[in-house]
DNA sequence: ATTTAATTTTAGGCATACCTAAAAAATTTA
DNA sequence: TAAATTTTTTAGGTATGCCTAAAATTAAAT
């Protein structure tokens, strides 16, 4: 076991390499992760070297990184942490939906096992968090539900919002004076082709929402 | 407002300082520091400057370190978040007294206000953390109780269990065998001259404890 | 197939927060 | 009070994690 324990920035660079590889699937630039850090690409290559050295990513020159298995564990376990954190803070401590990734990308650097295990249970062990993302497990697996684009429906069909693309404060105002939030229930009533938009059933109302807007919603097909 | 963010370890040193200066009323070696700490006095001293340019600690060459009046303020948020921390571990993640301090040293580092208010209203605004200390409010006030060692009592009275000092597991398991936690209720049967032991009786029955074990127990008196 | 542009790496620097060794000052002891 | 001891500071060094500027490589455009 290569159980050292990692720095705050180690832990926050495993984490975009995860998330940009899509699953460990795909090599990773050096510029995207700089993008996503907002640090510069010479000091993206100086931390890919040190995780390289621990074997937690894999590169070549010139060419990307890819994160191994190990990285993926690690870092399936930073992101079990922060959305285990986003559930607490939402569910217990009455934080918005839009407040509550910033201080989550604080508490994931607690590293404590037993703390985070003790808050699973707490929490009664949530399979999503707040913004409708997947919670891994102790062992870092994860519940994949089919989730599409709300645009993806056909007219008549319904869906369940399961997840928020946009994490904007402007795009969470929006969300709620439509009443959309996790869990509200959406039927299709028609697809407008001029302009891609959609009319759809919610809460009683039939709205019409912009195709952008669409795209921003996730849902799972009922 | 000299509201610039503090690195976790200026906090850790402001803390210390602050503990170590009985209230601010007392000037702070710099070797009582190091060896709280666990850093070599040189490093202390590069802090303390630093410390000082900040105006939050006031330093005279040679004979040691005073906190100010706006160090004091941070070091009773710091105190405040830990020791409210202290409390939603063990109250609501069921962690032992003898774990919850180690944890809560990482988890008073995460500094959003916000955050700790919407903890403290969650865990309805304790007054005592875990061990009996008391938590300091929002504007660092301090509800101060009187205090005084299991055997400063006669024989007859009465008090409850307020702190403990000592915070090894060792003693901690020893308490617990003797029944003995914050809230319980004390009466003192006899004093035993020959090695100032104490008769008391907890929990419907009579037990002997040493001095030792006596000076280690804070109680209020009923 | 070159030239141009973008990406990535190397080289050298900086601030933080530590360290050790040695000098300076204060305190204790004889 | 002078010598010995302890405490504190200064000086110089190290690892981390970032930076800028310039060189190396790869990709895109003409």
């Amino acid at each position: 076991m290569t159980n050292v324990k990692l720095s705050k920035s180690e832990e926050n660079y495993l984490k975009s390499i995860f998330n940009l590889s899509e699953f460990g699937n795909k090599q990773v630039s050096t510029n995207s992760i700089s993008k996503i850090l907002n640090i510069e690409p010479a000091s993206v290559t100086d931390m890919i070297k040190k995780l390289s050295k621990k074997k937690l990513v894999y590169h070549e020159k010139y060419k990307g990184s890819t994160i191994s298995k190990s990285g993926i564990k690690i870092a399936l376990q930073i992101i079990r942490r922060h959305r285990l954190w986003e559930v607490f803070l939402h569910d217990k401590l009455n934080f918005k939906w839009d407040q509550i990734h910033e201080i989550a990308e604080e508490l994931e650097h607690v590293s404590s096992e037993e703390l985070i295990d003790n808050l699973d249970k707490y929490l009664k062990y949530p399979k999503i968090d707040p913004h409708g993302d997947p919670i891994p497990n102790k062992l870092g697996e994860i519940d994949f539900v089919d989730k599409i684009s709300i645009s993806d429906l056909n007219i008549n069909e319904k869906g369940i919002v399961s997840r928020i693309i946009n994490e904007d404060e402007e795009f969470f105002n929006l969300l709620k004076k439509l009443n959309i939030e996790i869990g509200t229930e959406v039927k299709i009533i028609d697809k407008i082709e001029y302009d891609q938009s959609l009319e759809i059933y919610i809460d009683k109302k039939s709205i019409i929402i912009s195709k952008d807007i669409a795209n921003n919603i996730k849902i799972t097909k009922i």
